[in-house]
RNA sequence: CGGGGCGUAGCGCAGUUUGGCUAGCGCGCCUGCCUUGGGAGCAGGAGGUCGGAGGUUCAAAUCCUCUCGCCCCGACCA
């Protein structure tokens, strides 16, 4: 392709609406522009790098046994009903009325879509086991797009969906697919970490996300670096907090703490750290207000109380239920007294002499001890891991990062199958759910993910694998006549007879303005024909990323740039 | 959804507080000259419903009302 013939728009500032680097680079670079809020088009350049990415997943998911299909972005919404995620996805589902007034959805995913075929077309064990997979735009409403295509309302996955007559099946699937994804991000070139996550929305038990760290991720990796554990933040455990048999209970004391009702303001009041205070959440679970202890430094963690509570829905108590339960306004309430069934976090149960709220307005409680002054009914984890926690398989400390979702594979098993009865006859006759996995690569967040860590002051530096172009042939000075035949010959020679993407900038511009492009938009190989050619007719390549120079003439290009593309290939 | 900010040429911004000549600057763009190894220089030029609607006024980018759009922070933990 020639520079002048193509649509490559760079910037030389960055626009005021991008505040990470890969968003603002991905602009720069002419990749994207943004068309309304969470919605972006993809220019020549960023359509060649989506196309690579998207070209490298189709590789691997049929490399790994899946089979493409291309489902449609319109839903109708009782499937989304039948399945009992109509009201989960709520606000995030994009819907709209036809000119008959039927509510449509567009897409935010298509587990119900996929289940809908397969209960259709299979219905013997004989068809099964099969992956089925398609890459296609998804919609969601999100309350909050940004990070430019990272948080988008609209936005390219791959979902695949296996379906498997038995749990053996779906582990070999699911094992396929995850040997699939690593092979898809090694292709990338990106660092990547797997963690263990929760199932969330989607349903389902055993789930893996696929992260790629950065300061710029809305996910939270809780590690240990020593052993590798590695999970989400609803995920994590942490070592159970030893407690302390050496200590004297001592005599509870109330004490006047008027209008302090966070942990914070009486901690600040009372002069006493939060981890020596427990606070008190009153939840609603099943009708029932339960009270959930947790010590003052620490958060609640939904997923888990849900969990330890038996997949109770549960909620927070408002106010009036809050009053009601303590007996006082809302920031006093404590264990002591309560006639709620009491759950407590392990580190709470490792607590003595806490402070904790009294039930009664503008008083706190001093030296309060479980057993001696209130019963625990259960003892469970129900917290989010904080700074300090040990890591729950090796005691070493745990490190709390971020990162970007890039991939998630989930075992669903029968949540959908059951929902939309996907149901087949095993060898006996026997009518069976069919055990189901789902597999998710945010494609778009690859290239983001790629380029928030693969830049430098100058721009963005692409791996082979996801270049739009491999090699940029840049003539100086294009008045030349002799160097712009050269530069002819190269692109020609490379392009036709190796079937490299070769891209020439024939601009009429100076060499600077050539040179900063080129390193914006990221090439791997840069191909100079300049003053030394004149005057020695010596070719200069130069790699964008190390900055590597070779001297080369023209007989030997080819064999030259051949076998850089090799090295870069491996590296 | 709550809070904050912004909207003036393709991009980045000034001007708005205190209304007043033809609305400016840098980059980019067009023409010419000059220049050709890291975002040159000179000269000339095109490009604006000042987000939109309504209002106040002799006069509105500027003041008032409504509205649309975009960005940032936060989102129930007593």
């Amino acid at each position: 392709m020639k520079w002048s013939q193509s649509l490559i728009p760079t910037l030389k500032e960055s626009p005021s609406e991008a505040e990470i680097d890969s968003h603002k680079l991905m602009i720069r670079a002419g990749l994207i522009r943004r068309i309304t809020a969470g919605a972006y088009a993809y220019l020549p350049l960023g359509t060649l790098v989506l196309n690579k990415v998207i070209n490298i997943v189709r590789e691997e998911m049929n490399r790994g046994g899946a089979i493409e299909v291309f489902l449609p972005a319109l839903q109708p919404l009782d499937l989304l009903e039948e399945s009992g995620r109509l009201s989960i996805f709520g606000e995030d589902l994009i819907t709209f009325k036809d000119r008959h007034g039927k509510t449509t959805a567009l897409g935010p995913t298509h587990e119900e879509i996929i289940t809908d075929i397969v209960r259709n077309e299979v219905n013997s064990y004989r068809q099964l086991p099969i992956t089925l997979y398609q890459i296609q735009t998804k919609f969601r409403d999100e309350t909050r797009p940004r990070f430019g295509v990272l948080r988008s309302k609209e936005f390219i996955m791959k979902d695949a969906y296996s379906f498997d007559v038995d749990y053996d099946g779906l582990n070999k699937s699911y094992k396929l697919m995850y040997d699939a994804y690593c092979r898809i991000f090694d292709r990338c070139g990106l660092d990547y970490i797997v963690v263990e996550a929760d199932s969330g929305a989607m349903g389902g038990d055993v789930s893996h996300e696929f992260m790629v760290p950065s300061s710029v991720g809305e996910d939270i990796l809780i590690r240990c670096l020593k052993c590798g554990y590695s999970a989400n933040r609803e995920r994590a455990e942490s070592a159970p907090i030893p407690k302390d048999n050496h200590v004297t209970l001592q005599t509870v004391k109330e004490v006047l703490t008027p209008n302090k009702r966070t942990i914070q303001e009486v901690s600040g009041f009372l002069k006493v750290n939060p981890n020596r205070m427990v606070k008190t959440i009153i939840y609603i679970s099943n009708g029932q207000p339960i009270a959930v202890l947790l010590r003052g430094d620490h958060e609640v963690n939904e997923t888990k109380l849900t969990k330890a509570l038996g997949l109770e829905n549960i909620a927070l108590a408002d106010q009036n239920t809050i009053e009601h339960v303590t007996g006082a306004h809302v920031g006093f309430a404590g264990p002591v007294g309560l006639k709620t069934k009491i759950i407590a976090d392990q580190a709470v149960s490792a607590l003595n002499n806490f402070i904790t709220g009294a039930n009664k307005s503008d008083t706190h409680l001093l030296n309060v001890n479980p057993e001696r002054d209130f019963k625990i009914d259960q003892i469970a984890n129900v917290r989010y891991v904080i700074n300090g926690d040990k890591c729950p398989k090796c005691n070493h400390d745990l490190d709390i990062s971020q990162g970007i979702e890039i991939g998630h594979v989930f075992k669903l098993g029968t949540k959908y199958s059951d929902a939309l009865r996907a149901k087949f006859l095993d060898t006996s006759g026997k009518e069976k759910s069919m055990i189901m996995g789902c597999y998710g690569i945010g494609v778009n967040r690859i290239i983001a993910s790629l380029i928030e860590r693969s830049h430098d002051e100058n721009g963005i530096i692409w791996p082979l694998s996801l270049a739009p172009y491999e090699v940029i042939v840049i003539p100086v000075n294009v008045n030349d006549t002799n160097s712009m035949q050269m530069a002819n010959s190269i692109y020609d020679e490379l392009s036709d007879d190796t079937g490299i993407e070769v891209l020439l900038d024939d601009r009429d511009l100076r060499p600077g303005v050539k040179f900063k492009d080129a390193d914006l938009i990221g090439v791997p190989i840069k191909i100079i024909i300049g003053k030394k050619y004149t005057e020695t007719k010596e070719i200069e390549i130069k790699l964008r990323k190390s900055g590597e120079t070779f001297l080369i003439r023209h007989e030997d290009i080819k064999s030259k740039v051949k076998k850089l593309l090799e090295t870069l290939l491996k590296s």
